[in-house]
DNA sequence: GAACTAATTTGAACCAGTTCAATTTTATAA
DNA sequence: TTATAAAATTGAACTGGTTCAAATTAGTTC
């Protein structure tokens, strides 16, 4: 059997009791403290989170929710929450729950009841679970990401999708472009609905009338994408931009539109979603939203460890980090009857 | 607090061991049997994994450690292992060490002091490990994915990867390709080194003689195996046909070849790596080496699960699953001086 | 219904920590 | 040196399960 803190109480000499306010920074007497530092040496020590869990009801475990642990958005997310969370002592447990509700019920209780001490949920197309309520019911911190789940009051994290939308629109429309076309994703997901709206907003602002054949929707996907863009392009009046709203859907999208033999931006402006390598070593470089993953990740770490520790100032806290564009060379400046005159 | 199994006892007028073991399924009388899941029921009874942990010596929990969270590759393998560990109620701890040796040591010993039951290590760029030798003394199943780690004797899964480069550039020879590029991915990689030799193999064997200029490597992203396809398509006498060793990669070419208006397969034959959605919708789709990642996955889960269960029969496991080719439109076949005199 | 066996049940002790009232040690003041 | 206050230490009791020797109950046979 493991060493155990007895052990380490008898070779230094001094009591369980003291050893335990030793591992727990509480000052001990000079000689005391040297003696169970050695002890713990000595015997190479190291102590039991599940016998520390039992008396503190604590796991230091966070459970990490997500409908697809391949879903390059998600997990780079999960990669930076995790780097705070394990600097804390926390451990992630993660459930993938195949966007099924079902599942979703299923894994959330899972975790309950390896009694984990907060949940980071990627909730995508659900948005609702009886056993999430069970959560707030019971004080378990619970920060959604990136999605709305109006009747569950707790902590989220977005980034400001519609507004992302609005922006990268508003510039075609800066760059006279009127013939814009989107490529939306599933509007059964929060982002998906936002970043349509916001592009909806724009043209309604910019007084550019929607066209409904400008307008597509797929999966949140690489085929998704490439599906959309063959079909935009192939429509007897092609868009002069085409704006795609997830990471994978522009890299479907680019590959059709290379596959076309239609040129950026000479023939079709762009732009795109999500900042991975493939979007600046491709060419040209394209113009993107760029969605703060690595921001965003931290920010819902240190957010179920506030609540952990009690910490409930602010509460339920709602906030968007914003996106920024990246201006790269895929959007052509249109001349307009204007511009030709001058 | 919440219900122990003592209130179940007590409410079922029972001894709390005879919940323990009607939890644990053993048999009980009819009639004591009845009153215990009834009591369960009333009470809402659900049974604490860290309390049951603390006796048993077992946290029901695997670590996952992989280099990077964002590789598809290894969380598709996670996502299957996970399906199978959740079903025996093993959750999944996942720790991601950035490719980085001292990381990687210390997420070890973060998972050994969670009491981790078993381990599964996408080991990457990492050879060795002081902290992996521990598991090993103290008796902790360890899977090795799509590694070797020669000095570890611990079970290992992979899938045939000089081979299937073999196969792939035999069957471009035999479709009277001798101008075979090869995009290799980072040789301190086991992946990448096997990938590597199966290509020189086959070209031994039909005695094809190796062209320097169409050996290239780059890192497994999308962005290297970019790179090197534009070096490739700008030789003077660029290759007939192209390789290449990983999905990333894969569509890092991809693009490449389409800005270039290289026409698959027409200009270029192509063969790429991992069966992915975009493989198929892209235009030719691809003839491609298929990985069986779901097989994979559940291999290794199966495996530390067995371990666990304390069989040792067949350790060390060496499985090596078979990739299968998928012959889709992206290969020519050449004409000879044979043929064309025929 | 006594004697015996087999099947169930019981509950104290245990797992490895934390906690806190009681005790001991140390420091300070008179 | 002693009295007193402050600081540090002690260890039994506790967390919620499992285990197993001992006790009880049920079943069988004569």
């Amino acid at each position: 059997m493991a060493v155990t803190i007895r052990d380490v109480a008898k070779r230094a000499n001094v009591s369980l009791g003291t050893v335990s306010r030793y591992l727990n920074g509480y000052k001990l007497k000079e000689t005391n403290r040297i003696r169970v530092e050695q002890a713990i040496q000595e015997l190479g020590f190291r102590e039991n989170f599940i016998a520390k869990g039992l008396k503190n009801n604590r796991s230091m475990a966070i459970g990490v929710v997500l409908a697809s642990l391949t879903d390059l958005f998600a997990t780079s997310i999960v990669t930076a929450a995790e780097r705070i969370l394990a600097d804390e002592n926390y451990s992630i447990i993660v459930c993938d729950f195949e966007s099924n509700q079902q599942k979703l019920e299923h894994k959330l209780r899972f975790l309950k009841d390896r009694s984990i001490d907060g949940l980071i949920l990627f909730p995508g197309n659900c948005t609702s679970s009886d056993a999430l309520r069970e959560y707030l019911n019971d004080k378990i911190p619970v920060v959604i990401v990136n999605d709305d789940m109006p009747d569950i009051n707790t902590d989220k994290v977005t980034v400001d999708n519609s507004n992302a939308s609005f922006r990268a629109i508003e510039y075609l429309i800066h760059q006279n472009h009127r013939d814009i076309a989107i490529i939306n994703g599933d509007q059964n997901t929060y982002t998906g609905r936002e970043r349509y709206k916001g592009y909806l907003e724009a043209l309604t602002t910019y007084q550019v009338q929607p066209r409904e054949d400008y307008i597509t929707f797929g999966h949140f996907s690489n085929s998704g994408g490439y599906e959309a863009a063959k079909k935009l392009l192939a429509l007897p009046n092609p868009p002069t931009a085409i704006y795609t709203t997830n990471y994978y859907m522009t890299f479907g999208a680019i590959i059709a539109i290379n596959e076309a033999k239609i040129r950026i931006p000479d023939d079709v402006s762009f732009i795109g979603f999500d900042h991975f390598d493939l979007s600046d070593v491709i060419n040209p470089p394209l113009t993107i939203v760029e969605q703060p993953r690595e921001r965003l990740g931290e920010l819902a770490a240190r957010t179920v460890l506030r609540r952990i520790k009690g910490d409930y100032e602010d509460f339920p806290l709602r906030l968007s980090i914003n996106t920024k564009m990246i201006m790269k060379d895929s959007v052509r400046r249109l001349q307009t009857a204007k511009d030709k005159r001058q």
